[in-house]
DNA sequence: GCTAATCCTATTTTATCAATAGACAAACCA
DNA sequence: TGGTTTGTCTATTGATAAAATAGGATTAGC
């Protein structure tokens, strides 16, 4: 399963404009974020477009969150610029057509898609923000680093 | 996040092959489960090199699974035709170099891997086979159907 | 009217995915 | 021994999407 340096793009802009006092340049966002520019600002725009970013042109212009930090998550995010958060072969795992013995697979696709939707729908910019993860992800971090340490 | 359909078939070919009596032809996976014999025929290739298959030449030849389908996980097929289980701009999440307000996200994007693991790394394909999926996605999948009934 | 920023559309570049082609090698059988 | 069937291997094509870039249009403020 790969997430796109577009989807990892945006979400890194995201915390950096709710860390920051609007209006923010997408041009500071670029340079701390280490994003080309110009990619960033197309990113930016379709933010805009799905209601998740304002913005103002001019001298001092910039963007800034269309909601509180706390009300805008991941998964809100990742919807923007890559459409449906799990999807196989090109598709949402309903619509697959599965024959034969295979067809518990798709019960699978769609449990996966429950998992990643249960992290990514329960993060919000504010909690990157301040650092404070939910119970869910520091749990499943902490689990993944008592494994490493063995 | 997104399954390519080499993953996809890669799977449901196995889960033919876990639920014939080998030897299994590729022809006969390919009709069964729609999938272009030829791609389907490297795919089977990558999974032999990769200690999961077995196979043998000739008229009576075919493919068949190198341990029991209890022991071979959905995990472990996919890594062999896809690589790491979740990646991130092409990398795991480990090796994502973030700086100053996105530090946070890299935990998420481990705790997403995690969970995507406890899915993946918890079916069989003898589970496939029989249509007997391990509790934790016979759960989520009722919780997404009560959630679509609302 | 000048400057600095966002806005918008198009294009390019690059990489990956998906699929195909064709020759080769071994197992089996008559 | 020769022919048929099947897997093995490497290379290439074609399509698609991802990633990045280009350049002008628009608006806000001074």
């Amino acid at each position: 399963m790969r997430l796109s340096a577009k989807a990892d793009y945006a979400c890194r802009a995201m915390a950096e404009l709710a860390a920051s006092d609007p209006p923010t340049k997408a041009e500071r966002v670029a340079t701390a974020q280490e994003i080309p520019l110009k990619f960033l600002e197309n990113i930016l725009l379709d933010l805009k477009h799905a209601g998740l970013l304002e913005s103002q042109r001019g001298g001092d212009g910039g963007y800034w969150l269309a909601r509180d930090a706390s009300d805008i998550t991941l998964a809100d995010i990742i919807r923007v610029v890559e459409g449906p958060l799990a999807y196989v072969r090109g598709q949402r795992p309903e619509s697959l057509d599965y024959s034969g013995v295979a067809e518990p697979l798709k019960d699978v696709w769609v449990a996966l898609r429950a998992n990643v939707r249960s992290v990514l729908e329960s993060v919000t910019l504010a909690q990157i923000a301040h650092n404070d993860l939910p119970d869910v992800v520091q749990e499943l971090v902490a689990d993944v680093k008592a494994w490493q340490s063995h």
